[in-house]
DNA sequence: TTTTGTAAGTAAGTGTTACTTACCTCAGCT
DNA sequence: AGCTGAGGTAAGTAACACTTACTTACAAAA
């Protein structure tokens, strides 16, 4: 029997928050589902009313955060005026919730990638409109003369979006402090005025 | 009975090849023990004769090849003269290495990541020194005013290896082709030049 | 030549884990 | 009242990673 997706019980609620739970203090494949169930006290077999199987409880729980950080950014990008200030936004906004959503950042940069069945999610999705958004910036400021005519749009792309998650990586995996500010700064500086004297 | 180390014995070997040959074919989680075996034509407890148990299989198999990717970065950066020159090398020849040598990137970018264990693996001591290298270089060249006197060394190294890790990941997943020489090239020149016009 | 130590390899487990099945309970509708 | 379906439970099961106790091969010491 499956859930239809329409009302969220208590029970669903309760799992995917002891699953945030347990995320935060371990890595995904040593949480057990016999775990998962005590700590939201609840029975094991109620996880296989809501969830397909213990990935897809992942990929939802990923999904729900992935609102917050969506919303954030295009609220912000909208007050910007030019490509480059747009793209500032990015860098420093995704550093921002990658810090306070630590999560978040630990399931999407260390614990989705590994299987194909991610990117087929729902939560993979948002990834791509949260891309598309940062390309299509891009693109315009190369059509506005505001960037390099010769750039190639994927591989700034690329350039940008290494920079911000391996900035978080130090951060997620031994729990180091990150200076949001200086590092954004920095990676916008090396960026778009190039790191040569 | 554990294994001392010192010979390489044919099992040992078997093994390896087994399951390196199973990590081309799908992810780690769904390889099972049994599987490795029967690949390698040894029984299953074979296996934890070699290896403490699967993880440390896969930690060894990247160990493994990362012997050649480092020696062949270090024989070309003493090539080099400038040290923008050197970081050019560094960034081409890790896009080289990583798109030769599939199983070496996706054990690496996607896989030993979400366990704890894997950064105190000597696996992960051959990723410092490779870090180390880079950091040194950028060093020098602050010093010797080749780059911005401003620079964040941490910062642009985070960059550097950001866009390279990035502009791998699309060709690891989804098994799409990547011309290196493009995108080193456009790597190195937003990190240098940078992209604004 | 016999003994002995040990590395290589095997066979048959075992406990744990993700997942399944069949069931119960009870509010809301007709 | 009687039915339906969602929320929740209890007791499994197959598959898996890993263990234990064993055998064989063979080289060096006696």
């Amino acid at each position: 029997m499956k859930h239809k997706g329409k009302t969220n019980p208590p029970g669903r609620i309760k799992i995917m928050r002891s699953f945030s739970e347990l995320m935060s203090q371990k890595d995904f494949h040593s949480i057990t589902t016999a775990e998962i169930a005590g700590n939201a006290q609840v029975t094991e077999g109620l996880i296989y009313k809501y969830f397909k199987d213990k990935k897809d409880l992942l990929y939802q729980v990923l999904n729900e955060h992935f609102f917050e950080f969506q919303a954030k950014i295009e609220n912000r990008i909208a007050n910007e005026e030019t490509c480059i200030e747009q793209l500032e936004v990015i860098i420093f906004s995704s550093l921002e919730s990658y810090a306070d959503n630590r999560i978040f950042s630990k399931i999407l940069l260390l614990e989705v990638r590994n299987s194909l069945e991610f990117f087929n999610s729902c939560a993979y999705g948002m990834v791509r409109k949260y891309a598309s958004t940062i390309l299509d910036i891009i693109e315009k400021g190369i059509d506005t003369g505001e960037l390099k005519q010769g750039t190639d749009p994927y591989v700034l792309r690329k350039v940008i979006l290494g920079a911000i998650e391996h900035a978080c990586l130090g951060e997620i995996i031994f729990g180091k402090e990150l200076d949001i500010d200086e590092t954004s700064t920095g990676i916008s500086d090396i960026v778009f005025n190039g790191a040569r004297a």
